[in-house]
DNA sequence: CAGGAAGCGTGAAACGATTCATGAACGAGC
DNA sequence: GCTCGTTCATGAATCGTTTCACGCTTCCTG
């Protein structure tokens, strides 16, 4: 069929090279091998410009370099950005990535996981909304935000400091009455613990604080109702807001400057994620960064490591405060 | 080695169903079997939990089941929506993805080429910056926004209109004075092509504009020297802003703003690409929308085709206009 | 200088699918 | 009833690797 010109097999190479077919393996797979003979391979090879068949190797071997990303999607700042770490942490050893997106639905997180075990993958790094996901025996797997049990590595943001360092900001800024608006209160998971910091460092700091929670299925429209009641229709409004995610600080932020209240002279908002557009430029708000490549980079050297065992049940790395326009100490 | 339970495979069910190993593989691929023969194997096929071995396939057919995607990365929405988009579409197809990350780099752009043709994908979908880029033969070769020659299939919006249709909408909208903010003049491709019909949509409207091109190298902060001094330091300040892209569109909406002017009752802006926060809801601007997910679509469905030669050197993808709080027309 | 351990290259077998030459089974035609 | 043709299941060969038992060298020791 099309110009299917049978390609370089490792045999053309040890005939090329005058030595056996094992040899040539060796020297392609690193094995120690006399020097004379390594010469002549790599001189074979570099000649017929060998490469190795991916799909033997894997069949041979039972190890495809391939590592499942179970994620909802792509289209969520924060989901984009992890994906981009992840393949360039997998490609920088090797590796490359199957990606999966369920779409926060249950049944195509498990699915998918039977789906890439099928299919041989070497590792597992999932982000999913099913507390009770059926996790494969076997093989390596590593979750990102969602702790399942001691035994399933977990790679998160330090959620809680995060929350309590928004809180102390505020409280530092002059705030002196604030409110937490969070979504996704149905699913108790590492990052929902953004809150409990918060609420640590209100306290702490002798903050008065609001708790606007909204459930799965509320419309975005119930903060509206929220913030105007809070904002324009009591004795003691709000000064500060922190927000569970950058989009809803970023949302939160149209919503006062609708009710006539500037940002960040009347109320100051500090978002969670770190999300910027336009690459090292601009964050969208004032914002909790999580270490987006850090979380990506660990994920990727646990599920790859060699003593998959020995691994921490939870991982948490640092956040850090960042100053993006919705707070009074941006520039 | 771990528990390397054996998978089951064809002749296994072969055995289950007391058939030939040839008999299987005709099902399993839904090729001609007589009845009883199918029946006799799907059921031995369901009681084992028979799944093909992707590899051993790959390795005799010569066919991976893969699509490479090239791509700068998944931090930029555009981009990022774009992948999520061709993945879906790859899946529905029973397609994997290969995602490569060139972050614009020609040679990286070029390495990856070479890469997932060694990797043996079926097919490559492309949208890159190296104008030299060269095609491999003999492999499916689709790109997104960016035409080689007749003999490449280029997918893209239809750029030109978009840029004619916003200078209409901005000249509807009662604008007397526009200008096209735009980035990455020294490449000629599809996207390009907005600011022609944007020139094109003025002169046909009779509306007063101004070009500002900032190339490759340059800071965004010369948005900023541009508009100040064209918003205010001028007699006929402008009162409508065309930006290359929603990014850019939110750039400029807060320069705007930090300049005292009001958006959109001094200036009204409209961007490109039809970027939403929060799946369906916010847009971040008024906009000119592709249709991304037609795009990848389109884009898949080309790459697969079975007559990969018969196929239209450029499809363009119908845009359309949204209004997105940076208009008057705004609700 | 003989004996034996250690090192290392060799090549056949195996991984799990696809493919195709082979021949069995069956029906039609005369 | 016999021949010829068609249909279709069969299973051996093959894809390009990895692996490992085998045996040849080399070199050290006594």
């Amino acid at each position: 069929m099309k110009g299917d010109k049978r390609s370089v097999t490792m045999n053309d190479v040890a005939r090329e090279a005058g030595v056996a077919l094992g040899t040539v393996s060796k020297v392609i797979n690193g094995q120690p091998v006399g020097e004379t003979y390594r010469l002549k391979v790599e001189a074979a090879v570099k000649k017929l410009n060998y490469q190795v068949n991916p799909s033997a190797k894997a069949l041979k071997s039972n190890r495809t370099s391939t590592i499942a990303l179970i994620i909802p999607n792509t289209i969520m700042p924060f989901f984009a950005v992890l994906t981009y770490h992840v393949n360039i942490a997998l490609e920088k050893r090797g590796y490359k990535m199957m990606l999966c997106f369920t779409e926060y639905d249950r049944d195509r997180e498990q699915e998918f996981v039977s789906m890439v075990v099928h299919n041989r993958v070497d590792g597992i790094i999932a982000l999913t909304y099913n507390p009770k996901l059926e996790i494969p025996a076997g093989i390596p797997f590593v979750t990102i935000d969602r702790f399942f049990s001691v035994s399933v590595p977990c790679v998160a943001s330090d959620n809680f400091s995060g929350g309590q360092l928004a809180a102390r900001k505020l409280a530092e800024l002059g705030c002196r009455r604030v409110a937490c608006l969070r979504t996704g209160s149905s699913l108790t998971n590492e990052p929902s613990k953004r809150k409990d910091g918060f609420v640590s460092g209100c306290m702490e700091a002798g903050l008065s604080f609001e708790m606007c929670n909204l459930t799965d299925g509320s419309p975005l429209s119930a903060f509206e109702v929220f913030l105007r009641h809070n904002l324009l229709e009591t004795d003691t409004p709000l000064d500060g807001l922190f927000c569970g995610t950058d989009l809803m600080a970023w949302q939160a932020e149209k919503m006062v400057r609708d009710l006539g209240l500037r940002v960040p002279e009347d109320v100051q908002i500090i978002g969670f994620d770190g999300i910027r557009m336009f690459g090292d430029q601009d964050y969208i708000c004032s914002t909790i960064v999580q270490p987006v490549p850090d979380l990506a980079e660990t994920a990727v050297s646990m599920v790859l490591s060699n003593d998959f065992t020995g691994l921490p049940p939870l991982v948490c790395l640092p956040v850090r405060y960042q100053p993006g326009g919705t707070t009074k100490d941006s520039v």
